[in-house]
Parts: C-alpha cells; structure tokens; sequence
DNA sequence: AAAGCGGGGCT
DNA sequence: AGCCCAGCTTT
C-alpha cells in the first residue's frame, strides 16, 4: 500500500494564504450582480448555468434580461421553450437553455419552486455538475462548500502545485488539495471560493498572468520555480467546418427567422453568412438536423417546417 | 479519460 | 490562426 501523497505540502502556509487572497478580494472583486446580497438563489443558478463555458462580459446582459423576464423557477417553467432558446441568444452550448428550464420544472416539483441549498439535490437537477452544486450552495446559501472551477484549478496548480496550467481533466487529487485548502470558518469559505476564482479570473489568467499583481506571488510555487512554460500543449478546439459550426448557424437560422420550411432551411442557413466559406456536405447537413432534433432543440411542424420546440 | 457541444474576442 | 472561457453529458 503506497503512502498518499499529501493534499498540501507542508511548506505552504495556509492561513497565510487565506489571508492574502480574502484581503485581495475584498479590495478587487468585482461588483457583478449575481453577488449582490439581493440576489436571490435563481438568480445565482441562472448565472452559473450562463457562465459554464462564456465569459462573464457577454452574460451580464442575458442575465438581466432573463431575470426580468422569468424572476423565479415557476416563471421560467411554465414559459415556452421556443421563447427560452430565443432568449439564450448567442450565449453558445444552447442544451444549457433546455436543461435550465428542466431544471427549473423540476424545482417547481421536487423543491416546491425553491432553490435546494444542499449539494446532493443541486447535482441531482439537469445540467449541473460538481463545480455547478458546490458553487450555488456556496454563494447562494453560504455554505462551506469546496468549489473548483478552470480558475481555481489553474491558481492552485501553480501556487501551491508549481506548475504552469493543470491538467485536462480534475482529478480526484486535485479535489482532495482543493479542500484541504479550504478555510475552517463558513464565511471566509464562501469569500475564499469566490476570492480564489475572481484572482483566476483576473490577475492569475491562463495566457499573460499579471504575477506583479498578485497577492500570492511571494508564496506561488509556480513564481519560486522561475514561471517555467507548460509541459503539455493544450488541444486545440477546431471550429471551421465542424458539426459545431454548421447546428450552430441554424440555430442562429431559426432564431432570426422564427419557423423555416424545411426545403428552405439550408438556403437560409448557407445566406446567413455564418459558415464563412465552408459548405456543408448532404452528410454533414443530415447529421447535424437529426442531432437538434434528437436534441429538442429543434422541430418540425406538420407542415415540416422547422422551428424551436413549443 | 476522451469526445462532443457555441460563440466571440483577444493574442 | 490559435487559444481561452464560473462545465456537463455521454461513451
């Protein structure tokens, strides 16, 4: 049985380092409404499901908008589905849409219309994961939750594990460092989930860190083993002329223009301009209409028009 | 563990 | 032309 490697190397000081991030924040962080005290739970749910994969620039106005329109759960379940993906506009992975309003239906059925604050019954709820659960039972009811996002990954490999980027995927070791890092005190854990993200987010960035910035740079590994460059080359995310380029734009197709006849939809779609140069084969064009629908992110009416599911 | 899934802005 | 972004689901 070998030894377990240790979830923190004792030469990282930790409450020093709870000192310097809580600090950091509470001179830095940003005043972005879904913080504000007056937020309710739906509204921290709406902007963790939004900000899965997009930045935070390009949902502040979905956001709004989207909480004014359906302020709570009920609201947004008994809305038709049509009007939810119009909504989600350009935010991008639009099954997010769909599975925000399944999970809004089952708020209403399970957790009569309110925001479950424990972990277990968030996961249980369609389109959130481990960062989703722990992240709105940390910011929205406070509890002591460990939250690991892409920017909490990334400071906590560098300032505590010295390397320059994490790996692909979490791993269970790193879930284990990430809560032995966590703060005793409920408070300055929700402040530390949220204090670690935001120096992610905003001074220790994957690309151009600003170490002369950071609060952590005198205790970073990363800093200590002179910054070296990343072992591993990211993957790169192809786009032009991929499935994901081609349901994309017609998703942007039905979205401009409501209900498309079916013989028309690809003329609509290759006149949208959003394929570039690109031209997608009958194959490619098959497949990628029969994944929306499978999907519900499209339909036919009897007709055989397309349209957003009602 | 890896692949699929959107879209835009920045280097 | 890449690379990145408060990930989740399926294989």
């Amino acid at each position: 049985m070998p030894v377990p490697e240790t979830a923190v190397p004792p030469s990282v000081d930790v409450p020093r380092l709870h000192d310097a991030v809580l600090d950091w924040f509470a001179v830095h962080a940003r005043d972005l409404p879904w913080r504000s005290p007056d937020c309710p739970p739906w509204g921290v749910l709406v902007s963790e499901i939004m900000l899965q994969q997009t930045p935070v620039v390009r949902v502040l106005p979905r956001w709004h908008a989207w909480l004014e329109r359906w302020p709570t759960p009920a609201d947004l379940a008994a809305a038709p589905t049509a009007d939810v993906l119009t909504a989600w506009d350009r935010l991008g992975y639009p099954r997010r849409a769909l599975r925000l309003q399944e999970a809004a239906r089952a708020i209403v059925e399970r957790h009569g219309g309110e925001v479950p604050a424990d972990p277990s019954a968030l996961r249980a709820l369609p389109g959130i994961g481990e960062y989703t659960a722990a992240a709105v039972s940390s910011f929205a009811f406070g509890l002591p939750e460990t939250v690991v996002d892409t920017n909490v990954r990334r400071v906590i490999a560098r300032a505590v594990g010295g390397q320059a980027l994490p790996g692909r995927s979490l791993t269970r070791a790193e879930m284990r460092r990430a809560h032995a890092l966590m703060p005793e005190d409920p408070d300055r854990a929700q402040a530390w989930n949220a204090g670690v993200m935001e120096l992610g987010a905003l001074v220790c960035t994957a690309r151009s860190p600003a170490c002369e910035r950071c609060p952590l740079a005198d205790a970073c590994a990363w800093v200590a083993a002179g910054s070296p460059p990343p072992e591993q080359a990211p993957r790169g995310q192809a786009w032009a002329g991929t499935d994901r380029q081609v349901r994309g734009a017609v998703m942007a197709a039905v979205r401009e223009h409501g209900r498309v006849a079916g013989d028309g939809l690809r003329a609509v779609v290759v006149a949208g301009g959003r394929l570039g140069a690109h031209r997608p084969g009958d194959a490619q064009w098959e497949r990628c209409v029969a994944g929306l629908l499978a999907d519900g992110l499209l339909a036919r009416d009897d007709d055989g028009a397309f349209a957003f599911p009602s």
